[in-house]
DNA sequence: TCTTATTGGTTCATTATTCGAACCATTGGT
DNA sequence: ACCAATGGTTCGAATAATGAACCAATAAGA
């Protein structure tokens, strides 16, 4: 791993858990030597992707961040559409839609929208870490990965969110081909007990999948009739969004859907 | 220069105006070996920092800045607070407002609102780097720094971005000083022909400036009573933004405009 | 209170990584 | 057919990264 790498990936340790970190976590976290961690985050305060918080000394990130990144949405707006899109799924489907991103071998959820039709509602937030096996986005994504990349994770463990998570890579593998029939993947309390979520996929300029769409929503709410009009729904917005962004579905990828 | 911060630094050459950047570029850019670069640019893509065009190889940001600044948010909110700031801003004044931060040593526009009230208005653009002395959100920054940044500015040449541009340190300083008394800078076509522009330093937890909250209306618009009116509204929205953010301003800065 | 961990921060000889001049392979222009 | 770009690659020399040990200061325990 080069120096750069390594530097960069101190960044990954900061979640929404743990928005600052101290130089002894830090250390313990990334399993680097005190004095490495030590300089490397002294180069990148210096280049304002970390900051010092006031009393403690902990790390958190710094504002050069926010920066790159209204830059990269100039360049590649997938933000500033999908939130369009997002709102508009959210008013017709009247439930919580969010859109998440692959970023490397994980997926981010980034954005998301709420319906106000509803008290109860499932609540997001953005910059977390969605299941592959766990989630209707993970899934979703999964079904349309390349070959290797779905075996990387099938064959690593697969972790029990919920009682209901599904965690046998057989059964995963025959959902997956389901998924790549009818273009829309779901899940029942895999990842949150009592969230049913409906996902479809993103596509980017070269028909690689960049992400998913969904939609969660409270388990009792959704029946049959609910379930087949957010599927519909989804897979129109889905390609509206995959368009936006200069996009472009694999010629295998279900298209179409009655409207 | 760490070979950190030497990759970092090459992320600071993307803009609006080169939001895709090829090897043979950046490499005059950088004024570093090509070599180099390509390794650099090589371990940034696997860290998902850049990310290389379709068909063309050149280099553009890549999505994990998206992540990173969805977490800063989360961490730090002050785009998400900005935005409502900037929206009732931009309504009670009629024009366009933005807010800029101070990251490293540049000032950078990151957030903006307009107002439908007129046909017409100022345009602005996200993650744009604002001039110290030729815009009224540079100057107020200024005015509220620390001496030895002050001067690090004004003995630097002072580009002449339109006629009206001040490029005398002299005055300038004395400018500095009645801001300081007043607490809100303006220019006059410093930076951009025909526009006017009012600016509110805004500070952060240690009191010490941290960006801008700024209005800019076409020139032609603005005559003593709407500047009067701009600066007052500006100053009460500079101190709910510094409060809300869990800022302080600094004493001697002037407390409890007429309201 | 005295002791013991733990924190952020620093040092310096050893080591491994980065550097850069030169070189290739393609592409596009004339 | 040529020249001048481009992105990409190689390899010995030069430089920067590494990590064990060490400090000072604070917090926790007995």
């Amino acid at each position: 791993m080069g120096t750069v790498t390594k530097a960069l990936s101190l960044l990954t340790y900061f979640t929404h858990g743990r928005p600052e970190i101290g130089l002894s976590d830090l250390t313990r976290l990334s399993g680097m030597n005190k004095a490495t961690v030590y300089r490397l985050m002294g180069e990148l305060q210096e280049s304002g992707f970390v900051e010092q918080a006031d009393g403690d000394r902990s790390y958190r990130l710094g504002p050069e961040v926010l920066r790159l990144a209204a830059l990269r949405e100039a360049a590649v707006p997938i933000l500033s559409v999908s939130r369009r899109v997002l709102k508009d799924l959210s008013e017709e489907t009247g439930e919580t839609t969010h859109l998440s991103l692959l970023q490397g071998s994980q997926l981010n959820s980034l954005s998301h929208a709420y319906s106000p039709r509803h008290a109860t509602r499932v609540m997001m937030e953005d910059a977390e870490v969605l299941s592959y096996h766990g989630t209707a986005s993970g899934l979703a994504v999964l079904a349309f990965a390349e070959t290797e990349f779905i075996e990387a994770i099938l064959t690593a463990p697969l972790p029990r969110h919920t009682p209901d998570t599904m965690t046998d890579p057989q059964a995963i593998r025959a959902l997956l081909d389901a998924i790549r029939q009818s273009g829309v993947a779901q899940s029942i309390g895999g990842f949150e007990a009592e969230v049913h979520s409906h996902a479809v996929p993103v596509f980017g300029p070269d028909a690689k999948v960049i992400g998913a769409l969904a939609v969660a929503a409270p388990a009792s709410r959704i029946g049959d009739a609910q379930a087949a009009e957010i599927a519909a729904a989804l897979l129109r917005a889905g390609q509206t969004l995959t368009r936006r962004i200069g996009g472009a579905a694999p010629a295998h990828y279900p298209q179409e859907a009655a409207a």
